[in-house]
RNA sequence: GGCGAAGUGGCCGAGUGGCUAGGCAGAGGUCUGCAAAACCUCGUACAGCGGUUCGAGUCCGCUCUUCGCCUCCA
């Protein structure tokens, strides 16, 4: 079997992957601000890495996965400019700033369970973890990275001479000249940033630090709950590519600046949902909720939508694309119900030379879409091993139901559980409804005997106007009730 | 202005120099009482212009276009 290489943002290249510690992975992902719904880019971005993770445990190494909740807002940029957005959100709902934070968190990880994301081990707070982030500015201030300047603490990049690394974006002079933020400011050069604000009157997310009264910079909190759940050098950082600058770029410099070792082995960077070529975000308002979008579609095949395309490639959005995405989902699963039913026969299938593609496509970079394609072209030689009269011996059909299981269900998600495929996809209610339609039927075989063709195309066509479709196989009559 | 990514058949979307990606939609066929499903066959795509090479969608250069980041953002 080959072995498993990540694009590593920070080399440019795709590298060998190998954890510090043998077998054991340590792995931090940006989580959302939860001052609203999530959309379909938090989809994308944890969709991905919950792949990544399912991926790493099933390669046998034990993987602590570590997800921060930003629920302190922070200011749209490291000036003193700007507002609050958890705050902002709140006095719009007039509710304290924790309810809003707790009211989002909840709503993510409902949209999160139900794209069959799985839990971060550890999903630490910010604002649980401020004693931590003090620390570390104290750490900072002390090596003289770190200055204050009327209660307010900066990171000077000066003091840090790799500043920048990640995103190529070395030369702060050019940073700052195509810069869109006022300077004017207590710092004392433009590229500093922010550890630590002073509350302004009226701030009501704050806490004591020895500088006053005041509430932490966006980037510090990373870099100290990575620290703290995962050690001074991680194995692998994520997030969406528009944190590399300058969010991870300060990552870097703090965490290095105070520990003087390398923070983080693998970087990894997915790329951005869009609509119409843009950037679906919470600022530009052109974006859809997964709540809506769960109204429309199952959300697994939203899931299956975003992993058809690689997780460092663009995502344009349309309900078109997803509605072919849901055709080709359905058509997957009506292939794994046929193998669940099938009588045992004494045909064969290479099975093994699937496993071999499949694991190679996700040992490259967690290449999905090709992981996907393999795992259609698996199924058309099912399909076609099913219709030969020969059929499948047990052992076959099990080995075939395993690879399934395995890479369809356990590690990318895409595959519904044997209990669901063979309910017919009926829902709550399924007991009964297959009951009656068992009845219905039995009453339209003897009509088929009877060769009374009217009558029984009449039951499918009535069934089939109720959303239940019937189809007629060699192995009697199946039916399945379609989604809206 | 700086840093970075990308332009693939009707649509979505892979592709780390040579052999079919895959899905959706479409056409023909097999099977079936019919239908559906399944299977078989079909489209001769790689923004443009040069170059390297026996051979380039894949490498190099230039041009055009699009997008992301440089402000909170997955």
């Amino acid at each position: 079997m080959s072995s498993l290489h990540i694009y590593n943002s920070l080399t440019r290249n795709k590298d060998l992957f190998e954890p510090l510690m043998p077998g054991v992975v340590s792995m931090y992902v940006c989580g959302p601000t939860v001052y609203g719904h999530s959309h379909l880019g938090h989809a994308k971005s944890y969709v991905s890495f919950d792949v990544v993770v399912r991926w790493l445990r099933h390669l046998g190494f034990k993987v602590r996965y570590v997800q921060n909740i930003t629920d302190v807002g922070h200011l749209t940029d490291d000036a003193d400019e700007g507002e609050d957005k958890i705050q902002r959100q709140a006095s719009k709902e007039m509710v304290d700033p924790m309810e809003i934070a707790q009211a989002y968190t909840r709503s993510y990880f409902e949209d999160m369970d139900r794209l069959g994301v799985l839990r971060p081990n550890i999903a630490p707070t910010a604002t649980g973890h401020i004693p931590e982030q003090i620390a570390i500015i104290e750490r900072l201030i002390d090596k003289g990275h770190a200055y204050e300047s009327n209660g307010n603490i900066y990171f000077s990049v000066e003091s840090f001479p790799g500043y920048g690394k990640l995103s190529g974006r070395t030369d702060q002079a050019a940073v700052q000249s195509g810069g869109r933020v006022e300077q004017r400011s207590d710092k004392r050069s433009p590229s500093d940033f922010a550890l630590w604000k002073r509350a302004e009157p009226g701030h009501i997310m704050k806490w004591p630090s020895p500088w006053g009264v005041g509430y932490p910079g966006w980037h510090v909190e990373c870099s100290a709950m990575a620290m703290k759940y995962l050690g001074e050098t991680i194995d692998i950082h994520g997030g969406g590519m528009e944190n590399k600058f300058p969010h991870h770029d300060c990552e870097i410099a703090q965490a290095e600046a105070a520990t003087g070792k390398p923070f983080v082995r693998f970087w990894m960077h997915n790329n951005m949902v869009t609509v119409d070529g843009v950037k679906m975000g919470k600022s530009l308002g052109n974006f859809i909720t997964l709540k809506e979008l769960f109204g429309t579609f199952d959300p697994m095949v939203i899931r299956f939508f975003i992993l058809q395309s690689h997780y460092r490639s663009p995502l344009d959005f349309s309900n078109a694309a997803i509605k072919a995405s849901q055709s080709g989902l359905e058509k997957l699963h009506e292939t794994a119900r046929r193998l669940l039913e099938t009588r045992p026969g004494s045909g064969t299938l290479d099975v093994g030379s699937f496993v071999r593609k499949t694991e190679e496509a996700l040992n490259d970079d967690f290449n999905t879409p090709v992981a996907i394609s393999v795992i259609f072209e698996f199924a058309k030689a099912l399909n076609g091993a099913l219709d030969r009269n020969e059929g499948l011996s047990a052992d076959a059909a099990a080995e075939a139901m395993a690879y399934l299981e395995t890479f369809a269900g356990k590690v990318l998600g895409i595959l519904r559980s044997r209990e669901e495929l063979e309910a017919g996809e009926a829902g709550d209610g399924g007991e009964t409804l297959a009951d009656v339609i068992s009845v219905v039927l039995e009453l339209r075989k003897d009509a088929r005997a009877r060769k009374d063709f009217a009558m029984s195309d009449a039951i499918r066509d009535l069934l089939l106007a109720k959303g239940i479709e019937l189809k007629d196989t060699r192995e009697g009559t199946t039916w399945t009730k379609k989604r809206g």
